[in-house]
DNA sequence: GTCTATAGAAAGATAGAC
DNA sequence: GTCTATCTTTCTATAGAC
């Protein structure tokens, strides 16, 4: 069956998104007009409101659509055993999936004010439920005396901000590869945790 | 001499600037308009303009004394003998200047986007500087021998963007006092460089 | 120094043709 | 599904009265 010219649901969505995703990260939320997004994906202002109900709504489909992805792909992530294991691996994951999407990790950190507070509530709460999983880590390493860990929470919040802190100044082909910025964070969390 | 009633510009310009950057750090630079910034003054917009050339240096003016302020600040902290009470002075101040300022410590990492590359490269340079101050202290630590630090800029990267990201989670009055944080920052800062 | 008034541009969102 | 056209609101910045 043709389809008729013009027609493009199904790829037009995902482009809307990931120019929105673009824009907003690099001017702002509000900087970023309608017609701005509308025109880089090639299509008239009016059609976005077929795939959006609002301008907000754009912005809720993306932060959710971040931390769903971190959760999940945190999810699937091999872990080895042990506590030490996983620390490792939380480590590394962090910096790669956060590196691999600036903009998203940029977004979910500034525009977050410019959420209803329902949806500031349903994106806060994943953020919690992902700190809590390296909170777990900790916990658990401390219990099994491999690490000293004065304050779980505390120490979860530490590491993530310095591990998120990478994106802001990581370049590809700087002076740093990934695997080296990987190697060192690691090796900084390892001491600062270290029983 | 008797000054004409409405005549308040040694008032009025601080406190321009004040409601700025309030309006900015919440809803963002773009999402602000002037006649917003004027109302929290309590004058009529058009008056705005005998303060400032535009909305954009209005930022600039703000992120620049931000940056000034930290360095100047610093310059004056007392530090202690020898490299280890050089970054406990470091540390608690890091965290007790920002927590102090909250919104301008949002501002100086979110909206340097909006500035002018020139403007950015000023502010840039500053931040950096700031960053050397911090990494002079662990260059000389690790000469001293006290501090085992593989890569002193990459350390001092990590070390400030884990003790900024107190003031995104520190409430007053929340689980742990300021002075707590203080130190519990400190010993893990402590941990991620002793030798 | 501040006000009122306004010029001129641009925004979000909708209606209806194709 | 997309376009053109447009309604309505709001914006930055300026002009001129007081």
């Amino acid at each position: 069956m043709a389809r008729k010219t013009g027609s493009h649901s199904d790829i037009t969505g995902p482009r809307i998104r990931a120019a929105a995703l673009r824009l907003f990260a690099r001017h702002g939320f509000a900087a970023v007009s309608m017609r701005q997004i509308a025109a880089e994906v090639g299509v008239q202002a009016g059609a976005l409101y077929l795939y959006t109900t609002d301008k907000e709504a754009l912005l809720v489909d993306l932060l959710r659509g971040h931390m769903d992805e971190l959760l999940a792909a945190w999810a699937d992530e091999p872990r080895g055993q042990g506590p030490e294991a996983a620390l490792q691996s939380f480590v590394r994951f962090h910096i790669r999936f956060n590196l691999e999407r600036p903009d998203a990790v940029f977004l979910s950190y500034m525009e977050l004010r410019n959420l209803s507070p329902e949806n500031f509530a349903r994106i806060e709460a994943l953020r919690r439920s992902y700190e809590a999983e390296l909170g777990a880590i900790l916990g658990a390493g401390r219990d099994a005396g491999v690490f000293a860990v004065d304050d779980v929470r505390l120490a979860a919040l530490a590491i993530i901000a310095m591990l998120t802190g990478v994106t802001t100044w990581f370049r590809q082909g700087g002076r740093l590869s990934r695997d080296e910025v990987e190697n060192a964070y690691w090796g900084m969390v390892q001491r600062m945790v270290r029983a």
